[in-house]
DNA sequence: CATGAATGAGGTTTCATTCAT
DNA sequence: TATGAATGAAACCTCATTCAT
């Protein structure tokens, strides 16, 4: 049996171990959620522990979701937090936030699976939960990009909701199933050999030249 | 025991009538689909019957999507294929496209989930042969756009490509189950009262006025 | 359609010419006996029309089986009708017994499925037809022993059944589905080299030492 | 809910719970498997609780079997191990060998089951995991054999072979579903009053007489 | 806190046989 | 006779979650 977690440090170093086996398990593959008993398994707890910490299994994945967005939307401050001319700016915008993307591999996969998996299955107030966080964090990015590139209100908060439907589109369209990636047919696909970082930096450099106007 | 289809055209028909009840019920719930079972109570067949016509139930779901990716590439070509200046023809693109999406409401949900439920499930040979008719039809309609933009080859897939990526994004983001819908905090989201088909429009025209340059 | 068959010899063609492809089919996994489906599009006909011929599956493989027996006991009639020495015989008996079987693979195969899948199957007036031509043609086979041995009145029946025992319980030792033989500990199995036309030509020779007394 | 088998007794009490059950269910109908859903039904259980113990329904029957195997084997080392003249063994192994299958009446059915159902379905390794356990108990008797009457090495291990061909071929040849039992032509049948017990031993006898030479 | 045994609903697919054509 | 579409029972196993210990 594994050492009681008395002080509020145990346990949330228990917490986070979880989330990382259960990320690392979720990584192997990336079309189905892991099962709680490998998590469970690979983290060294039993079963009913995992229960302790988190209320379902889609919590502990909506929880890895919430961290991500919590960096991601922290890249955004960065861009746009200095004092640059506007184009500067949103060209260090497509750059980092595509790189940052490419870096944190894990990101739009949950992503992606929570809008078919996780949203289903959470409970309104616990998805409510963790979406008001995320929400009203890209309330405040859209309110900085306002600011930085003197939008009216509520512009820059439109700007990044479309990037970020661009993105998770574009990844969707490049991700296949290791099992169908090695199929002589997938050479022939058109996102075949798409480099996600490059193509994502280069879609949203167009976008914002498209709607961010001639800045 | 229903009358034996015989004909050609009666197979043709019982087919048809079988993804017509699977569309109507997965509408019901689309974060899942739904099951053989009640495909075949709902159609007045036995279970058996189904898979005389289709060989598993991603099957089924891969027609519908089939059917339907037929129909919007057939909207692309439209658009392009007249004799109009350019920026007439995105406008119309924009238009046309954002409508049949809005007036085809299962389209996207069931390309959301086909990424996650369909792509996993379908065996690679089944997959293929579904994914190459539709890829050969979007390398057509980008060389049609190549032709009626004047641009290099190549560069009309990839701008079909992103909008496709966009508009998927876009839906996601605005979709969510009935019971997400019913909460309270449903209104703070700042993607509560898009209007898909408005914002689909707009957000496309900023793109390729970004992509397509000054036209 | 394939064309009718309306005279006696056609019927009967038509029926043989299922029961080889029955057998062939049989051939390839020996595990299961075939599906009625796969018996009928190897035959060039309808699944419907198979059963103009033979009232269940079932039947199909009793039928194959019957025929078998027939040609096993006409062996046994052959090796004990000359005048010979009553060990030559019984030699006779045990090489050609054996090479009988070993030369018609698919007898032993059938039987002991027969044991499992056809007697729990077949409607007991059906088996009971079947069998009693067997039972009576052994009989028979039982009383030519008994003169040409000289022995008491139904000791031949009992050392052909005993015979017949063996026989296909050395069968079922040394037969193992193509999956398990692939596997690397089949080498130490004790019955994996067993060559079972010499051994059971062996096993008889030395049961029928035993049982036929000094001779 | 059942109360939890916490201790490693308790577990395996309920394993052998399991596997009783399943016995007594098989025994009613020895032509088909019983499904795990009457398994668990008549256990107490639920169905997934059988999972916890066993990987497969074939499983299950493997257990059976090896277990009985254990016990077979048992006898024929009891049998040779003394210090006896040798006939003496061979009339005590036939006596001891038929009267415990006699008074065992599952093994020869499961047996013979396995052949067609187990060996079919269990997954290879699993297979080899209950065969190599038998077969490593049987070349020991093998060399036990060998030993008590001065055999060339291996020859007992051949003899055993063969007495258990002859044993579960006779038994097979005796063994009829009730509902063919039942049958008016039943009587008729040369096997239909045989007595196994009796049978068995006389075969035994009459194989090893002849198989191991004046003695 | 931690454990892990128990639960049981849930859903796909196969295939022998029938019967409308 | 021949066809082949329709039937529908049958059975396995998984896995999130609970709760007795």
């Amino acid at each position: 049996m594994v050492s009681h977690a008395t002080s509020i440090e145990e346990k949330e170093a228990r917490s986070t171990h979880i989330l990382a086996v259960a990320l690392e398990l979720f990584m192997q593959d990336t079309r189905r959620l892991p099962t709680v008993d490998a998590i469970a398994r690979k983290s060294g707890l039993a079963k009913g522990t995992i229960y302790l910490y988190f209320s379902s299994k889609e919590h502990i994945f909506a929880s890895l979701l919430a961290q991500e967005w919590h960096g991601l939307l922290g890249v955004v401050a960065d861009c746009f937090s200095g004092a640059m001319a506007a184009q500067k700016m949103i060209d260090q915008f497509a750059l980092k936030f595509a790189r940052y993307l490419s870096s944190h591999p894990y990101f739009l996969r949950l992503d992606s699976m929570g809008y078919a998996l996780l949203e289903a299955k959470l409970p309104p107030d616990q998805f409510w939960a963790f979406k008001n966080q995320f929400v009203s964090h890209l309330k405040l990015m859209g309110s900085v990009i306002d600011r930085a590139l003197s939008f009216e209100a509520g512009r820059g908060l439109t700007l990044l909701t479309r990037s970020y439907a661009l993105t998770r589109g574009l990844w969707q369209l490049g991700d296949h199933p290791d099992t169908h990636r090695a199929h002589p047919n997938f050479a022939e696909h058109p996102f075949a050999q798409i480099d996600f970082n490059t193509d994502l930096k280069e879609a949203l450099l167009e976008y914002w030249a498209g709607a961010a106007g001639p800045v």
